[in-house]
DNA sequence: CATGCGTGGAA
DNA sequence: TTTCCAAGCAT
């Protein structure tokens, strides 16, 4: 790094003079409250503003304060989180909430790292929160200040790769304005989605185009360097649709893992398949809801087009198919017959199942 | 340190 | 259809 005291200044001020002009105005942006940047912090993690900005308004109403969210049912915060992804976040968010009730007596730390002490709130979350709610000089590197740093200084690091975190966290120190450092941080966000944005940025009209090191030398699109991620792995399942007078048979997912504590209709491989149908009852069709007795069942292909979902890490194709049965007792059990799908906790995979079956509006 | 963990939109 | 991207963290 090689600006001068001088260049510094003026980028800060260059910087902070069009987040003045030009801030997008969004509803966590109101106040520095604490738990209202903690809240949107957690929501935009790997998601995109104009996903979260709904999410945000009814999470803010359901659960106003710190007190308000450790309290509520965790049911009811995945439910607010339902269909908004990686609904860890929703748990540990809660968490964080109970450890500040129960630990900090309500009283928030203010530094980086005593924030970072808290469930689901890492380096980036913490230094987003340290600067903007209380005003410390802390950097808040995410995938954009990864993207305009490495852009500004041309950097070469594999952005991919932990340690780089290292290598910008000591550069953004030099930079940050000791002065508004929530705004310097929020402003180089708003800089990353909009005119240094990953594809289709616009460098030349960029308020800091002459301090852009990969624009002067027309090599914007050669950062930030990354390695690719691995593809998706398919997997292969059908779902079981099973209705009895008493609704929908769903089963809640492994309290850890993949969807954690949302409810989905059984879904069995191709083996698990052919013991159920060789068996032709219930009890055989997973240990996951071996009923008390067993109920006689008689899968039904329905011909329904298999429906497909991509996860980040795993691409689903999920053959439907349909049973009626006789209602058998599921008290013991994670699984529930479901009439009201409002009640439950369903991920966006399971809606499409439903949708393909008529079961919701498309 | 590498991997698992969701979803929706854009090209 | 496929690929990549979007305010990361826990383990």
């Amino acid at each position: 790094m090689k600006w001068s005291t001088t260049k510094i200044k003026a980028f800060r001020k260059n910087l902070l003079a069009w987040y003045d002009q030009d801030k997008r105005e969004l509803p966590w942006r109101q106040d520095h409250d604490p738990y209202n940047v903690l809240v949107s912090e957690i929501m935009l993690q790997q998601t995109q503003v104009q996903t979260v900005i709904p999410y945000y308004q009814r999470f803010i109403d359901q659960f106003p304060n710190v007190q308000a969210l450790a309290k509520a049912p965790e049911a009811k915060v995945l439910k607010a989180w339902e269909g908004l992804g990686y609904y860890s976040r929703a748990r540990h968010l809660q968490q964080a909430a109970q450890q500040l009730v129960r630990d900090y007596h309500g009283q928030w730390p203010t530094t980086a790292t005593g924030l970072a002490a808290l469930s689901g709130i890492g380096p980036y979350t913490a230094g987003a929160i340290a600067s903007i709610a209380f005003n410390q000089p802390e950097p808040a590197i995410d995938g954009n200040a990864f993207r305009v740093f490495a852009r500004l200084f041309c950097l070469t690091d594999d952005i991919t790769q932990p340690k780089t975190r290292l290598v910008f966290d000591k550069l953004i120190r030099k930079l940050i304005d000791p002065d508004r450092p929530g705004d310097f941080n929020q402003a180089i966000m708003d800089l990353g989605s909009s005119y240094m944005r990953a594809k289709e940025a616009d460098p030349a009209h960029s308020p800091v185009a002459a301090f852009d090191g990969s624009y002067q030398t027309g090599r914007v699109y050669d950062f930030p360097v990354k390695t690719k991620k691995k593809p998706p792995k398919p997997f292969a399942y059908y779902a079981l649709a099973i209705h009895s007078p008493q609704g929908w048979l769903f089963e809640q997912r492994p309290s850890q893992g993949l969807l954690a504590k949302l409810w989905d209709f059984p879904l069995v491989n191709q083996a698990e398949l052919k013991t159920l149908l060789v068996s032709d009852q219930i009890r055989e069709v997973s240990h996951r809801f071996a009923a008390e007795a067993d109920a006689p069942l008689t899968l039904t292909d329905p011909g329904l087009k298999p429906v497909k979902h991509t996860f980040t890490h795993q691409r689903w194709t999920m053959t439907i198919l349909t049973a009626e049965t006789a209602a058998f007792k599921l008290d013991y059990l994670p699984a529930r017959w479901v009439s009201d799908f409002s009640t439950i906790e369903i991920p966006t995979v399971q809606k499409k199942l439903l949708r393909a079956l008529n079961l919701l509006p498309s």
